[in-house]
DNA sequence: ACAGCATTGTTGGCGATGCCTACATTGGCG
DNA sequence: CGCCAATGTAGGCATCGCCAACAATGCTGT
């Protein structure tokens, strides 16, 4: 072997998150071990706590990650979308649900109830701007006359509910998810018209 | 030490199960050691292993006894429930979120992605139980002509992915619960007249 | 009644993990 | 150019899940 890696690899952290994200799609959360990451890699297995004080505080790196590629494709979302609420809606819905649909594991790791204490702020952050794009299109269409009136983050966290729970009920495998994406305009239809007939 | 334990338990199984669960709503699930499950009963690190081939077979009984006293609360309150649709769909609303706000860790186990393939039939069954209460209801208000016509299945979803939406993001710390309970009935209402203006 | 057997609990051990401490190497800054 | 903070290494400790061999117990058929 010519090749010994330098003493120092670089960008250690960068890609112990890589692989990290690699070994939770295909493994999951819970086979995910520093030592094994660490092999994978090259390096002893203690050179991932000097990155990550904890197996945790990893995993919350993870899901910080994971919020910031979803209000990405969240944002992009709105502004690829049409006119009507309807369509805006529909939008945002295909965006979060093409996400979860694609991140199982890494989604279930965002909302799950364990961080510590120091990520908490930096996540609780990441899901009050995932939250906020819901708010601003339902502010706007509230400004348009097409939405009832109302507090906008009640309105919100009944959008939100919707989308969540056919996230949470897809990535707990209660619901079949190309069912779901085929259905998802009639969803959001429903949602906006109500379950009560007009 | 008088009263040396006769060797055989008598009733491990559910000692095992009751003190699972009382540890699970502690210390979450991640903290949950089998050997000390059996060391906190007083029975030797192995025992636990003639009961649940695996950990993972307890977290699926854990789950499993979940789904039990969800359906049985959710079928309680279909009987205590008022006439209209709009008071029975809010009564079963307020059984769930209470069940969710009660057992945060529990439902985050219930809703888990791993489970043992063995278990899985039993949970998917105990899941179809539960999504069968919203659409009994459901169909009877499609047939009093309450709600929509269509796929009572479909309408099932929508309303499924609502409630555990806000069940969800309760359990992730997302959503406030008290605040969440407090604004129920206006979330049934949102969700049964829909977003949009009348 | 009792012999045999399946059930349940015990003991000991193996490999793996997370985390800690002490030490080594490196790169950057004064 | 020397020193220090940052980064990686080596070893060790307590714990864990799981397994195999062994012991105690209770049930069942005769």
């Amino acid at each position: 072997m010519s090749t010994s890696r330098p003493y120092h690899h670089g960008d250690l952290r960068a890609e112990l998150l890589r692989s990290a994200e690699r070994t939770l799609r295909e493994k999951g959360a819970g086979a995910l071990s520093l030592r094994e990451l660490a092999r994978d890699i090259g390096v002893s297995h203690a050179a991932p706590g000097r990155h990550f004080k904890d197996k945790q505080s990893l995993l919350d790196a993870l899901a910080l990650d994971g919020y910031e590629r979803m209000n990405q494709s969240l944002a992009a979302a709105g502004l690829r979308a049409g006119q009507s609420f309807e369509e805006r809606m529909t939008a945002l819905a295909r965006a979060y649900l093409g996400f979860a649909v694609d991140n199982p594991e890494l989604l279930e790791l965002m909302f799950a109830r364990k961080h510590d204490p120091e990520s908490s702020a930096q996540l609780a952050g990441a899901v009050d701007r995932s939250l906020g794009s819901i708010t601003r299109l339902i502010a706007d269409a509230q400004d348009q006359g097409e939405i009832v009136q109302g507090d906008p983050e009640r309105i919100t966290t009944v959008a939100a509910a919707s989308l969540h729970g056919l996230a949470a009920l897809i990535a707990g495998c209660a619901l079949d998810a190309d069912e779901v994406l085929a259905g998802l305009d009639e969803h959001v239809h429903l949602l906006l018209h109500g379950l009560k007939p007009r």
